[in-house]
DNA sequence: AAAGATTGATATCTCAATCTTG
DNA sequence: CAAGATTGAGATATCAATCTTT
């Protein structure tokens, strides 16, 4: 688990980077905006979304929009609050890079699972995952 | 898997670094050091054997240096290559690390798993990484 | 004061360029 | 020139401090 861990993300990230132009950050970034109610989120609830910090999302959604893939609207409801949007160039840039992330993935990974290897994985990393994000952590030092 | 890839790395590493004073990578470059034959490698061979560039082993070798964990020594049979070797507070640290390390990785993975997917679980990642390192890749335009 | 967002300083890491020796 | 190692520049990401609005 160790070795995948540390060797699989980048290279998806590569496969990524040189096929659509899209870091891992910024592909899951387009993503969590596109599944969202008109395409758009606080930059809060985005950075929370993406599992990245508020000032990394401030960064990387500066740098989409000075590559047009997403606007920045300021909030109706409240002045604090500034939210990202993508763009119709965007959604086309995400679909294209979906493709790619798509193929990267089956080709690194699944191509080298027999399917029915596939399930059970998927379902014990499914709840590895659950207890990663939640942080049933009892603290490694107790 | 890709929740677990993401997520999974910063909490051990966090995890080390509170428990033990040593990132991931220099808890790795340490036990790479530690299975050599008089515990010293090459740069270029540490290098390799940590999955890190040659100017990241470069730096951490330094700094770990600076910290009395490894001495750098000139090599004899070849004046172009530098050897890095753990000193005995290497191998002391390395030690109390990996103590952290296990409990870690138990509590945030292991102990989620039920003990007969263990095994299956093992199998199936160990064919993944198996082709992630040989690089049995394609290429994902292809 | 607390929430939302940004900015400044810093850590980790890589690639390309460089220096030295084989 | 190749190989081994280091240095310089830049990308990605975080934390702590700050500014604005609630």
């Amino acid at each position: 688990m160790m070795r995948v861990v540390t060797v699989l993300p980048p290279q998806l990230d590569t496969d990524l980077v040189r096929g659509a132009g899209l870091t891992s950050s910024e592909y899951t970034t387009l993503m969590r905006l596109s599944e969202a109610r008109d395409h758009e989120l606080r930059m809060t609830d985005l950075a929370r979304a993406t599992g990245l910090s508020a000032s990394r999302t401030t960064r990387l959604v500066e740098d989409l929009h000075g590559r047009g893939l997403v606007t920045k609207v300021a909030s109706a409801a409240d002045a604090r609050s500034t939210r990202a949007r993508t763009t119709a160039e965007g959604m086309a840039m995400l679909r294209s890079a979906r493709q790619v992330h798509l193929l990267s993935v089956r080709h690194r990974v699944m191509d080298h699972i027999d399917s029915s290897s596939v399930e059970r994985l998927a379902a014990a990393l499914s709840i590895v995952a659950h207890h990663l994000e939640t942080g049933s952590r009892r603290g490694t030092t107790e």
